[in-house]
DNA sequence: TGGGTGACCATAG
DNA sequence: ACTATGGCCACCC
């Protein structure tokens, strides 16, 4: 991993945060919004970090909004890419098969960044 | 000022 | 197993 992320540090801006994280995200693997909120800390917030995931096509750095998800590894926010097959046809190309908007065998790509990132 | 909405999630019945 | 509901909180009328 290229390094853990230092709250303090983030903890003003709310979509660098997110951004952040969801850039730590290995090729093949996928994470939950759920998932992001709880590790920085938003409890039930998990809303929010979709909504952030609004604002990441416009990032000057290169975001892999595909390996976000809901937490049942449906591709919900895949509406939100250029075409409807977009968001499915980047997962596929990273060795994850989807089937009607579904991850297949989710738990075995699904990457926590709570248990996979240490805080420092 | 206030209500509706959302790339969500957990709980209750 | 399935639907309903509340919580979350920023944004947009």
């Amino acid at each position: 991993m290229t390094g853990p992320i230092k709250i303090s540090e983030q903890h003003r801006d709310f979509f660098a945060m997110v951004f952040e994280v969801v850039k730590q995200i290995p090729e093949g693997r996928v994470t939950s919004y759920g998932a992001i909120a709880r590790y920085l800390g938003m409890g039930r917030s998990s809303r929010m970090v979709g909504w952030a995931m609004n604002a990441s096509h416009s990032q000057p750095e290169f975001v892999p909004a595909h390996r976000v998800v809901n937490r049942n590894g449906v591709l919900t926010g895949k509406h939100h890419f250029a075409s409807p097959t977009a968001m499915q046809a980047l997962l596929e190309e990273e060795g994850i098969k989807v089937v009607e908007d579904q991850i297949q065998n989710f738990e075995t790509y699904l990457w926590d960044p709570a248990k996979e990132l240490a805080l420092d």
